[in-house]
DNA sequence: CGAGAAGTTGAGCGGCATCAATTGTAGTGG
DNA sequence: CCACTACAATTGATGCCGCTCAACTTCTCG
């Protein structure tokens, strides 16, 4: 459990152009620790008392049904936060929180974000330009499960992955264990196995473990993105939270 | 194109408990309007310059590719409001929209709704409310989608319907037509028309077009929800935006 | 009453899930 | 350092759900 200080949490959207004194006090409830793959921040139905950044790693957020089916709702990296829209509800977690990758979580206090919220017009507006960002991901991604084959939902991601490297870089390395990707994916990991190898055969990519290396994007998005309704370069969807 | 009052603004969530003289304000660039069945009210990349409040009738929001297929985003029904998630962004609306069934429609400026959010917290976190509720049920959307059969959306849906008429009313009305209602719960019109006589079958419900009779929700609950992450008296669920 | 759309029903098919077997890989302890 | 184990990843066989195409019936409305 350690200290947070202000500078690092200036860096995350919600918090950009607050007052120093308020971002002081937020720093000052806030936590950061180590976490292993594997552990429980919370799980479904749970009290919501903290939202959380993501300073390393992943974390895998999804549901689990009475039969034991686990929904993945979304896996997060680096700067992502979670867990900031139970401000009104009835503050229990819609779903379960995961560590899938070992890394580095800031918690903070959910009452402290209410209670500003109300006081700092700042940070609703922030608030409000995070959630709306976050509402229109949705969307997409619900037009692409819809819409995509399974092979084109990866190259999809694959696309957009390289879009946030670097544009137009030819070689994309997989952000977390296939697993988790077929799941985040909306698919079975035998699925996506076989779906990779499709789409290996229709763009020729070379994959290497974990690094897909191709002479250029044009193949992979005209396979890939003649069943979306945005035109490729689609960067407004490469950003999250 | 009529003139809006402000009481009637009032009882919509995102003006609750603002000063008169802002409902008045906002009143005074209001117009109501009847439009008819099959009218476009804008076009997704359209620059977005209203949002929305229904009055009566159905609004149907949905995305559409290049090759012509047509996927529902929502199908919004009385007092629900849309476009107002669109204070960010680059200012296009993220999908279509058109009047699924003749009614009226409310057409606000976004650009009153912008300047208002940040001189007045109240509209900013009313606003914050609407949307995080919305994204809630946009991952609950999502995972049914994925972990729920057809027919299990349709029950699903029906259940829902029947607990915001009245709790455990055995009357359930289908809101609009089959076809559309098939593309709101992501199906084709075949598959709604098989997989609601598979349910009839399964629960011994009476089906009379737009009417559904049963005398107790427990067999369409038993089955329908076996494969959610929430239990039954789903109340959380039924109101939206 | 007729035209066109909504809704139903049947036949066939394809994509993805499931089950099962095998290989690859990383982490553990002797 | 290597053998052992556990899990990730691949590949094959099979089956089912929902899509597609097509024919037919029912409903709605001018």
């Amino acid at each position: 459990m350690d200290d947070v200080t202000a500078a690092a949490l200036s860096k995350i959207p919600i918090f950009n152009g607050l007052e120093p004194d308020v971002l002081d006090k937020i720093a000052s409830h806030a936590h950061q620790n180590t976490y292993k793959k594997g552990k429980i921040l919370f799980i479904h139905g749970d009290i919501a008392e903290h939202y959380y950044i993501v300073k390393s790693g992943h974390v895998k957020l999804f549901r689990e049904t009475l039969d034991g089916t686990q929904t993945v709702i979304d896996v997060l990296s680096e700067n992502d936060i979670f867990g900031h829209s139970l401000l009104f509800e009835d503050n229990r977690y819609p779903s379960s929180a995961e560590i899938a990758q070992t890394g580095v979580i800031i918690s903070l206090p959910l009452s402290d974000l209410r209670e500003e919220m109300y006081k700092n017009n700042d940070i609703a507006v922030n608030l409000l330009r995070a959630i709306t960002l976050q509402l229109n991901h949705k969307d997409r991604e619900l037009e692409h499960r819809f819409t995509q084959s399974a092979t084109q939902r990866i190259g999809c991601f694959l696309l957009r992955q390289a879009l946030k490297d670097k544009t137009g870089r030819p070689v994309i390395t997989l952000p977390y264990d296939k697993m988790l990707l077929a799941a985040r994916l909306g698919m079975q990991p035998e699925t996506f196995s076989r779906a990779l190898s499709r789409l290996k055969k229709k763009t020729g990519m070379k994959i290497e473990g974990a690094c897909i290396h191709l002479d250029t994007l044009d193949r992979l998005s005209t396979y890939t993105c003649s069943s979306c309704s945005v035109k490729f370069p689609c960067k407004d969807l490469i950003n999250k939270s």
